[in-house]
RNA sequence: GCCGAAGUGGUGGAAUUGGUAGACACGACGGACUCAAAAUCCGUUGCUGGAUAACGGCGUGCGGGUUCGAUUCCCGCCUUCGGCACCA
């Protein structure tokens, strides 16, 4: 019979729904182990982004339940967000009605794939029975301390009347209608994340399966710093700045001060000032500024003088203070006591603006205003500094925070780059913020017996314009519940992380209708054991999702500290983007020959990027399983590249994944009746001890390589063994039937998680009850992995000079005797003198000669 | 720009702890089978000198270094990708 996928991958997929395969439950008697893949915003089609990350999980999931585990595999929908509101408003469309239809035509495209998912468990975050825990939990945490409100400066379209998230603004301008973006103050609601911050730096032990990559960028982001608050006062303004710095010792040399144009202090500083319309017009156009090019440090300093001073409350000196692009609102406290010959920005931004330079800190040769080049930061001792010189400079970072403190200046102060949470949106598609603003009573949390708060019906059109909740009125217009007076309830919905924090414990009992989860469903099934998602996720949602946890221990929700114990960070998919200049960003089917398929301008091709649906960089999976089947195109993916390295779309060579499938069929096919004939016992001969070799190396690697996560290369020792027993089969005799039968026996469970439709059809041809993906992983031993007789390599000076065959472990002077005979080491070595000889025992000899 | 990665034949990649670079595939070329094609099977395939040999030289992004020995470790660069807080 010949490989046929398009009918076994059917059939199969039918046999495990029908069967309930993997659906589980609890059973306290067994091991569990819970598996894990991201799960995908339902964005219209699965790509093969998705291919890779669900084809990883499903060979770890199958590879567990072959291991005889109890295995807990879901998969559901990050279903609010950005992209339906769009459609929406594009095609006029309610949101849901475009998530719900995209999620059924990708629940049908990840069946078709094979995957090993308990679909009963499947969850959505759009629904109120999803989200109705999220604002309970909301309203904990604020009862808790843990939110506030606070204003912050968001990206503004005035045409549109809305807010835009940084990849809606192109070029400054809004993508939409091409308006100038300006930047808007707007309040918004905080969780306390950084209350945590402490904590999840806190790697050690809990953390030991996260690669360290991942924590080195979590911890960086989280940026910890050591120094000091110092207080400045304004003259002639009864008021102080406040900076944070690392750089205590340095506070004599500090000549000047600058703020980030954000800072509140801003307009009190230019209040009825002659620089007041000139200050503002230079506030406005840093406020312009792309976020990220502000960042940049090689980017040219630009500052605004005030007008105003602060007394540098150490050596009692005035200090002019400046708008400085560079500084910050996000970090410390939004202005910084400049130190422009110990800091290079302040020492660039100095040299522009002619400010005074002042040495305070000293290392072993003189340094001298006139030779500066750039600011010195390294350390030294301390002059000009009063009492402090003469002091190492790391010594005095805390003598002078001392006597700051004792004035009353200055304190010791930790500093965290992370900031606390901002979880508003001006979106329609998010769950609402459970809560109720009064003008009497402030801010008032919706009562527990009127949750969930659902989103109210809208019709959506292309001219709508700003939030849509907040244009209707019924939603909006409510009572205070705590005075009964007329009061509006709040019509931002939350980020959409919020929902992707905690569907991992969902998932533990997704049909809870009395808390988020029960928590003895969570105390069995968590951690997550094994987690699968795309490297860009490695800060935010993994950082979010790490935070949400601990809160919800401390809500007493749950027993544990982290949520996932191991974790594999996928490689982006990438691909070439393609614009057209009239239509915008292309599908690649759509820009064939380098031409718009709309309007056959020519293509712009754009950079190499990670697969998205709104660059439309995407390729779907159906061709591919259409030509080859699943079996093929997961099998493809998996040997493409390894899981972790990001891997550039390409089909070529799926033809020899194709190929390789049906050279397993038709190996095992032509040697089928050996599981139902008598087989006489093995003969011990070398043909015998070459097909055990090849079967316990291959089932010794596939496991390892699994475990791992190298699937790329389990893939391919797969391939090798099948071409040795290809080789095998022309030459073996009666003797032999036996043992190759338990060879192909074994390379049918070992290919099974990989190609489960090709596995399950070839075990029930061979005759057996039951399923392969509920069979036993088979064993190996590990003394028949190894050669008695092993070549090893023989260099001169490092060279490679020849090889020998010697016995395994042979002594180290008869291996040099036998490398020594070589012919093309002796004419290396002729008339030389032997310096060194080296062996690495059953690898290579070295010998090194002058 | 900052943080984190990656770079190896024509292509995807392998080399698990510093020990024979290029496993396994794709592609290409040559051959077998066939009336022919498809499928399948066999062989060659890093570059280069040499005779298609023996035997050499070069070669893992670039430039240095450590070592008997470096794709692997160190220093300095280049390019590409991911993240940079309202895409998810």
């Amino acid at each position: 019979m010949k490989y046929n996928p398009a009918d076994i991958e059917v059939k199969w997929q039918k046999i495990w729904e029908d069967k309930k395969l993997f659906k589980v439950d609890k059973d306290e008697s067994k091991e569990k182990f819970y598996c894990l893949e991201m799960f995908p915003y339902p964005s219209g089609k699965i790509h093969m982004g998705h291919v890779r990350n669900y084809a990883i999980g499903d060979v770890i999931s199958r590879y567990k339940f072959m291991k005889g585990l109890n295995v807990l595999h879901p998969m559901g929908w990050d279903a609010f967000g950005l992209p339906a509101e769009n459609a929406a408003i594009e095609n006029s469309t309610h949101p849901a009605v475009w998530t719900k239809q995209n999620i059924s035509y990708m629940k049908q495209q990840l069946k078709k794939l094979g995957l090993s998912y308990d679909w009963d468990r499947e969850i959505a975050t759009c629904d109120p029975e999803y989200y109705r825990w999220e604002q309970k939990v909301f309203i904990e945490m604020w009862e808790k301390g843990l939110i506030y409100k606070k204003k912050s400066h968001l990206n503004w379209c005035d045409d549109c009347n809305t807010v835009l998230a940084n990849e809606q603004v192109e070029e400054g301008a809004c993508w939409r209608c091409g308006h100038e973006v300006q930047i808007k103050e707007l309040d918004g609601w905080y969780l306390k994340i950084t209350q945590y911050a402490d904590e999840l730096l806190d790697f050690t032990e809990k953390l030991t399966g996260w690669h360290t990559k991942v924590l080195t960028m979590q911890s960086n982001w989280i940026g910890k710093s050591y120094g000091a608050s110092i207080s400045f006062k304004i003259k002639d303004i009864d008021d102080s700045i406040e900076v944070f710095t690392t750089r205590p010792d340095t506070v004599f040399g500090a000549t000047f001060m600058s703020v980030a144009p954000e800072h509140p202090i801003v307009s009190k500083l230019l209040e009825n000032t002659e620089f007041q319309k000139e200050g503002q017009a230079f506030v406005d156009s840093i406020l312009k500024e792309d976020k990220v090019n502000r960042m940049d440090d090689e980017k040219e300093k630009r500052g605004f003088f005030t007008g105003r001073y602060v007394v540098n409350p150490v050596t009692g000196e005035d200090m002019p203070v400046y708008i400085a692009n560079f500084v910050l609102m996000d970090y410390g406290t939004g202005a910084v006591m400049a130190v422009p010959a110990h800091d290079q920005r302040d020492f660039e931004f100095a040299a522009k603006y002619g400010c005074e330079l002042k040495i305070v800190i000293q290392p072993g040769e003189e340094l001298t205003l006139d030779s500066m080049e750039e600011a010195y930061t390294g350390a030294g001792k301390l002059v000009n500094s009063g009492q402090f010189n003469g002091m190492d400079n790391e010594p005095a970072k805390k003598a002078i925070v001392d006597w700051l403190d004792e004035k009353k200046l200055g304190k010791s102060t930790i500093n965290y780059r992370l900031r606390d949470w901002q979880i508003s949106r001006q979106r329609y598609w998010g769950a609402p913020i459970p809560f109720i603003s009064c003008a009497k009573c402030g801010s008032v949390p919706v009562p527990a017996d009127q949750l969930p708060v659902e989103l109210p019906d809208v019709d959506f059109n292309p001219n709508m314009r700003g939030n849509p909740l907040d244009k209707v009125p019924e939603f909006k217009n409510t009572v205070c519940p705590k005075c009964g007076g007329a009061a509006n309830r709040e019509t931002d919905t939350m980020d959409t992380f919020m929902e992707s924090s905690w569907y991992f414990l969902r998932y533990t009992s997704p049909k809870c209708d009395t808390a988020p989860f029960d928590k003895s469903e969570a105390d069995y099934w968590m951690n997550v054991d094994q987690y699968i998602g795309g490297i860009e996720h490695a800060i935010l949602h993994l950082l979010y999702s790490r935070f949400y946890t601990k809160v919800l221990r401390d809500l007493g929700y749950v027993s544990i500290d982290e949520p996932f114990n191991r974790l594999l960070t996928q490689g982006m998919v990438c691909k070439e983007t393609y614009k057209c200049p009239e239509h915008g960003w292309l599908f690649p089917e759509e820009a064939e020959g380098g031409k718009c398929s709309k309007c056959s301008s020519d293509v712009v091709i754009g950079r190499v990027e990670k697969m998205s649906k709104s660059k439309r960089n995407v390729v779907d999976p159906n061709k591919l399983i259409k030509e080859y089947g699943a079996d093929t195109a997961r099998l493809f993916i998996l040997f493409a590249s390894p899981p972790e390295r990001e891997l550039e779309w390409s089909d070529s060579g799926v033809e020899g994944s194709f190929r390789f499938l049906n050279r397993v069929w038709r190996l095992i096919q032509n040697n089928i009746n050996l599981f139902s004939e008598e087989l006489p016992a093995p003969v011990d001969d070398e043909i015998s001890k070459e097909i055990l070799f090849h079967t316990n190396v291959t089932v010794k690697k596939v496991t390892d390589d699994i475990e791992r996560y190298q699937l790329n290369t389990a893939v391919a020792a797969m391939m090798e063994f099948v071409n040795n027993l290809y080789a095998i089969e022309q030459k073996m005799g009666e003797g032999h039937k036996a043992l190759f039968k338990d060879a192909i026996f074994s390379l049918m469970k070992l290919i099974a998680p990989f190609t489960p439709h090709a596995a399950e059809e070839l075990y029930e041809m061979a005759g057996f009850e039951g399923l392969i993906s509920r069979s036993e992983w088979p064993d190996f031993d590990e003394k028949l992995t190894q050669k008695d007789e092993i070549t090893i390599a023989v260099q001169v000076n490092g060279k490679l000079r020849g090889q020998i065959d010697i016995p395994r472990n042979l002594e180290k002077e008869a291996v040099f005797e036998a490398a020594l005979a070589i012919e093309n080491v002796i004419k290396h070595t002729e008339g030389m003198n032997m310096v060194k000889q080296i062996y690495v025992p059953n690898k290579l000899v070295n010998f090194v000669v002058k």
